[in-house]
RNA sequence: GCCGAAGUGGCGGAAUGGCAGACGCGACGGUCUCAAACACCGUUGAGUGCAAGCUCGUGAGGGUUCGAGUCCCUCCUUCGGCACCA
């Protein structure tokens, strides 16, 4: 607290430094905000904010996700709502791992005293965490529960596990699909290219829900994410036609070569087929002096980097097999090919391809020297006009040519009629393809869950039973070197009796990928100690779904579709009763650094909170971050500006602690604004304060917080020209002062908690927390306007304003209007051709046409 | 290439189809001070004029409308996502 010397200032200045952990003090020591989930007295609110990875310390992007989250709590709370919000560690991971292998300290050791620092550091945000349900995944106690989940699902059919490529990290190990980026194929978090390899590994059934991942019905999400989870789960529908091999001297033909398409309608245009190299009957369809070519194009596309198949981006490549495949609509024998444009991973791994209806095949064919016959044309179109690309449309106007007894159907009834013919002769059906792959879990590190299932030599996979979780990490770490995962050779870990038969067995290595962490952290906290089951139903179904959750954008796909699976999928293991997780998402904006770059350590870039809050205090960063922009937009960081909102907290701090001091440098200081009356400076200080509390209100209520802070200031700008007049600390004064504190008490907890508490001292009453205040009440009629200003354009231009009563009616604006002198030199004796009243009277255009 | 978001003063940004630039930063001028910092007051889109004012102005070009930053069409640019998905 600063006494200046300074004669015009008698009063204390505000120190945040002093005022902000003592209030966070007491509000802890009162337990302000510790949610009690049983309280049935009020209305349940359930408010998530994305949890943190413990990396060690906040920076201002975690200030820019939770404390405008924090204002929201406080918000509903003065509501009367019972808001829970909590917090925990997504305390899995890699970087924990690589700090391990650098410095020799163990990744719980590492993790652990992060999480200390970061809790700390929350701290200091003023924001109103329910710290006892607290969750940090790498605790046994939280673990446990993705394993018995894990079994769960298991048991259901919806855990397997599988022999396949995979996505391989050479730091990180395996990864989910999503967890590659980027044409290049690179790891979403060391960025190190990634390759495939040929491993037998652990997946979740996410495509079993595919079609209700699809709905996003009674959840209130943004487009762009909904976009991009239905993007990405793909959903094509088409049909499965069957081929059948035609016999050669190297093969007995008569396999089934089925493949998935989209446009059954262009089957008479199939001019040739082609295989993906890694199909199943490559090897035997190859004929003998096609086995040199094809074996080396496998082995290419094998070795092939991504990269590579970028830089041929629209340069086809394949090798003919020297076979033939028959088209079951009409007879016909096309040459079949391998090419690595067809994706073993998707549809079927074999198509057929119409070069006169897509561009690929198109492009191929050219390539190839291979026939192109066009099926569908538009009307007016020629059968066999020559075709410079692909033809794609097939909307209701194309009709089927050179399609034998289907010539001159709409192509999508002529498509569906193919498909009736030959599933009549089954070699054929609809079906529908999604882009959305299983979830592939496993990870070959050792700071993640352990996947509890045993293999035994005599009873192959066994689940670890429910009595024996959980299965614990070792806590001594040898990781030799660096890259292989320490479990694999700590022998203490991997042997281990099979539950079932009792003989000699080994336990699985492979850890989960932490997104499985994330996808239901939510229902543990709201009861994270509960050693029964990983859900209370009762609680869950009291408190769930969360109402809002907020979060990063860049978690569009991953976290957020495991999630909605993850529900789902608890649902149908009749553990919860939610369909979906999250009923209301907001995606606020990323902080980039200053140089407009991702903020990290190794660019350097990153904004240290904790000086600014040395620097300014908690409310001046919760309150700048919050006036920056719309909260959906981030952007770099700057803290030019903080400033701004550093003077006005001090500015509220002056006109509630010193309404009657005056400034040097203000000649009206002290004097009411020329022309205006006491009785004027009453109206117009209620009217602002009340004017102000309903914007507020509405910009709170759709998070517009940048808004909300500036029409906050424009009424202490506004107190502040009245500060030192015969008006301040009057009747109507107090209320606006009061009203102040009351809006901007989410925002800035601190400095309002401790104005309040004067305010009550000063008055005799005894201390009640702000923060338990009722949000207040419009008065309508404070808000009313005795006169109002009515812009006049001409032509759309604006001329002129009038001041009118304000319950003028539109003729009696338009008679005042027409005799506004400026009005009547620019009609110059003229006969208005009309005169539009806008709104009611809001706005007067007079149409003047020339001539 | 496809999908999505966005282009407004020197800067961050504001504006239910109705006064473009709220609020803040920065800059400039001033009060206070021996001086500086802090605080406070004033000016601040561009052009033009002594002034009242006038003209131009929301990425570019068209359109709808009495009226367009806002709606429609065609482009351009930036950012995010996807990238041979048959």
């Amino acid at each position: 607290m600063t006494e200046t010397a300074d004669s015009r200032t008698v009063v204390e200045r505000y120190d945040p430094t002093v005022v902000e952990p003592r209030w966070q003090a007491r509000w802890a020591e009162l337990g302000l905000y510790e949610t009690d989930l049983a309280d049935d007295t009020k209305p349940r609110h359930y408010l998530l904010t994305m949890y943190p990875y413990p990396s060690g310390d906040l920076h201002i992007g975690h200030w820019y996700i939770v404390t405008p989250t924090d204002a929201i709590a406080r918000f509903r709370r003065m509501h009367g709502l019972n808001v829970f919000f909590p917090i925990g560690f997504d305390a899995f991971g890699l970087p924990a791992e690589n700090a391990a292998i650098r410095n020799g300290i163990h990744p719980f050791t590492w993790t652990m005293s992060n999480i200390d620092n970061m809790r700390r550091q929350f701290r200091t945000m003023g924001a109103t965490f329910s710290w006892k349900h607290e969750v940090v995944t790498a605790d046994p106690e939280y673990y446990r529960w993705n394993q018995w989940l894990f079994l769960q699902f298991l048991e259901r059919g919806l855990a397997y596990r599988q022999k396949s490529p995979v996505d391989w990290c050479p730091n990180d190990g395996t990864l989910a699909r999503e967890q590659v980026e980027g044409a290049d194929r690179h790891c979403w978090r060391c960025g190190a290219l990634v390759e495939k390899r040929d491993l037998e590994q652990w997946y979740l059934r996410t495509t079993a829900y595919a079609d209700e991942l699809l709905s996003f019905e009674g959840i209130d999400w943004p487009e762009p994410i909904r976009i991009q989870q239905t993007n990405w789960i793909g959903r094509s529908e088409g049909a499965e036609i069957d081929f059948a091999t035609a016999a050669a001297d190297h093969h007995p033909g008569g396999a089934t070569l089925r493949v998935f398409t989209t446009r059954p309608d262009t089957l008479f245009g199939a001019t040739f087929m082609v295989l993906a190299p890694e199909h199943p009957l490559v090897g035997e369809l190859t004929a003998p002096d096609r086995a040199l070519d094809v074996t080396a194009y496998i082995d290419q596309a094998r070795r092939k980097t991504d990269i590579d198949r970028l830089s041929t981006d629209r340069e086809k490549t394949g090798v003919a097999l020297g076979s033939e495949a028959i088209n079951p609509i009409n007879g016909e024998r096309i040459p079949i090919f391998i090419a690595d444009y067809v994706l073993s991973g998707y549809g079927t791994g074999a198509i057929m391809a119409v070069p006169a209806h897509d561009e690929r095949d198109f492009a191929f064919a050219r390539q190839f020297g291979l026939p192109i016959r066009r099926v569908v044309a538009a009307p007016g179109t020629e059968a066999d006009a020559p075709m410079d690309d692909a033809y794609v449309a097939h909307a209701a106007d194309e009709r089927l040519v050179n399609s034998g007894e289907f010539d001159g159907m709409p192509a999508d009834a002529g498509g569906a009629a193919i498909v009736a013919r030959l599933a009549a002769a089954g070699s054929a059906e609809p079906k529908v393809t999604y882009r959305l792959r299983d979830w592939l879990i496993s990870r070959q590190r050792y700071w993640g869950t352990p996947i509890p299932v045993i293999y035994c030599e005599r009873d192959g996979i066994v689940p670890v039973p429910d009595s024996d979780l959980p299965v614990r990490l070792p806590e001594t770490v040898d990781y030799k070197g660096s890259g292989s995962n320490p479990l694999d050779h700590d022998e203490a870990f991997l042997r281990v009796d099979c539950p079932r038969c009792g003989g000699p067995a080994r336990r699985e290595t492979d850890t989960m990928d932490t997104f499985v962490d994330s996808s239901w952290y939510w229902f543990r906290y709201l009861s994270p100690h509960d050693d029964e089951r990983p859900v209370d139903p009762a609680t869950a179904e009291r408190w769930t779904p969360v109402d809002q959750y907020t979060g990063g954008a860049e978690h569009a796909v991953m976290h957020l579709l495991y999630s909605r699976f993850f529900t789902k999928a608890m649902r149908d293991c009749g553990l919860v009763a939610d369909d979906e997780p999250f009923r209301r998402l907001f995606n606020q904006g990323q902080i980039l650094g200053a140089d407009g770059e991702r903020m990290s350590k190794s660019r350097g870039n990153v904004q240290d909170p904790d000086e600014l809050v040395r620097r300014y205090g908690a409310d001046a960063v919760r309150l700048f971050l919050m006036f920056m922009g719309p909260w959906d937009q981030g952007g770099p960081w700057s803290a030019t500006g903080i400033g701004g909102v550093h003077r006005f907290l001090n500015r509220v701090w002056t006109i509630a602690t010193d309404p009657h001091g005056r400034e040097h440098g203000d000649p009206d200081a002290g004097r009411l604004p020329s022309g205006e009356t006491e009785a004027d400076a009453t109206i117009a200080i209620r009217g602002a304060a009340h004017r102000t509390l309903r914007d507020v209100t509405a910009d709170y209520e759709a998070f517009r917080f940048n808004t909300m802070v500036a029409k906050l200031m424009e009424l202490s700008n506004t107190l502040f020209r009245y500060r030192g007049t015969t008006l301040a600390g009057d009747a109507a004064w107090d209320e606006a002062v009061r009203l102040l504190m009351l809006m901007l008490a989410p925002a800035a907890p601190h400095l309002t908690e401790e104005i309040w508490a004067r305010r009550a001292e000063a008055a005799g009453r005894p201390w009640t927390s702000i923060h338990l205040e009722a949000w207040p009440v419009v008065d309508e009629a404070a808000t009313a306007v005795s006169v109002r200003e009515v812009p006049v354009q001409v032509n759309g231009k604006l001329r002129d304003k009038v001041i009118v009563a304000a319950d003028a009616t539109p003729s009696q604006i338009e008679a005042e209007v027409l005799s506004s002198p400026k009005i009547a030199t620019l009609l110059a004796g003229r006969t208005p051709d009309r005169i539009i009243a806008a709104g009611g009277g809001k706005l007067i255009n007079i149409v003047l046409r020339d001539g």
